[in-house]
DNA sequence: GTTTGTATCAAACGATCGTTTTAATGTCAA
DNA sequence: TTGACATTAAAACGATCGTTTGATACAAAC
């Protein structure tokens, strides 16, 4: 059993220290050993409790970056709940929430954009577990809750477009923070944060065209 | 003179070469030995020419990138230019003509956001060559134009935000369209493309509150 | 107390990395 | 034709990579 913990303890902190280093510097410019002693454990730990670099990579994903997911989408569920209908300003403001502040830490949050950028530009194996379990799904279920409350003649292609553009932007504010402070000049302090949220919203709900199609209701 | 020819003949293979592996992999999954063997050339032909890797990979971004970059922006204020008076809806248009449609190959396109988008999420020196003599200037150059024709009131940042959320998304859906046709199922035909532009520009000019929207059929 | 099985450890494996060295090749000026 | 110079070529450098091995530590089972 003190093995069993012991064992558990190891396996934590390799996906701990792993995640964040494949985040920051992308799988191939991560090294087994840069991992194992950020985690405090021998080589071979790896190969022993994961088969192979890889293997560990795709755990990551497994049991850290999904899990994270349908976190963020549980909060996104209940946040457009407490507002009542989903109205696209509901459905705005709750993915701009979700995802900018939302649950997660600002470190967590960096760490599961970053990966997630990575694999959209370059997908690995770990895609098709990002897009079968958390993508495809959540993307269905936003436009089966958009397309009654859109505009009328508003194709299905369109419709996608429209919740991938908000995601786009949701994306690169957080996997280019520091690209854009460099641009810009602005700090991810707390109060350009909120007025990023802010402007998100705002931007997402014109762009579905949902601030003309409420004011009719 | 033939001498001379000969180098440069292979400075460009292997620029042309590096710059398509680098943007496809990444600067550390790409080897010295894959870029020379695809430019079909020698081994220390990278030593030689650009004294190490990195400084290779500097060249893509001073020889290739820049140059390109400033071509776009040509063709963005040509195309703007003829539209008379920068409303916001001739900014989004032309900005998604430019990067979406403009004087690129597709090829040259993808490479060219997904160089962008790995300095973006992991900014290397090439991030200043970038961020000084392309990026900074044009959107300034954007901020100045839009001042002028946005609502009132609306302040510097959020100028900025509207300008760099447009980016988000000509970046998204240039870098990611693996991901996107992998979601979607939509293939990147030249079809969708035209209606991905129209997508944009749309999304892009409510997201700016620009009211003139019979402008856009 | 001995055996069994799990986890960790140091050490080494062959492969590949970026870079350097040294020799060969070709071209032009003198 | 010869010497100087620029470019290419093959081979090797030391370093680091992912992975494997065999020994060791240690708790639980008998």
């Amino acid at each position: 059993m003190a093995q069993k913990d012991k064992s558990d303890v190891t396996k934590e902190h390799l996906l701990n220290e792993a995640e964040g280093l494949f985040a920051q510097k992308g799988y191939n410019a991560v090294s087994v050993r840069e991992i194992t002693k950020a985690a405090n454990c021998n080589l071979a730990a790896v190969n022993y409790h994961f088969g192979n670099k890889q293997n560990l990579y795709l755990e990551v994903f497994r049991a850290r970056w999904v899990p994270r997911a349908r976190l963020l989408q549980e909060h996104f569920r209940k946040s457009l709940a407490a507002q009542g209908s989903p109205s696209p300003t509901a459905v705005a403001k709750a993915l701009a929430e979700a995802f900018l502040v939302g649950p997660l830490s600002d470190k967590e949050r960096h760490r599961h954009h970053q990966l997630m950028v990575r694999e959209l530009g370059q997908p690995t194996e770990a895609f098709e577990l990002v897009a079968d379990q958390v993508m495809r799904p959540f993307f269905k279920g936003l436009a089966d809750m958009l397309r009654p409350v859109m505009p009328e003649g508003l194709g299905e292609e369109r419709l996608m477009l429209n919740i991938l553009s908000i995601f786009a932007m949701v994306l690169y504010f957080n996997f280019a923070r520091v690209a854009v402070t460099r641009i810009t000049g602005y700090e991810y302090d707390t109060a350009f944060k909120a007025r990023l949220v802010e402007h998100i919203v705002e931007f997402s709900l014109k762009g579905l065209g949902g601030a003309e199609k409420e004011e009719l209701r």
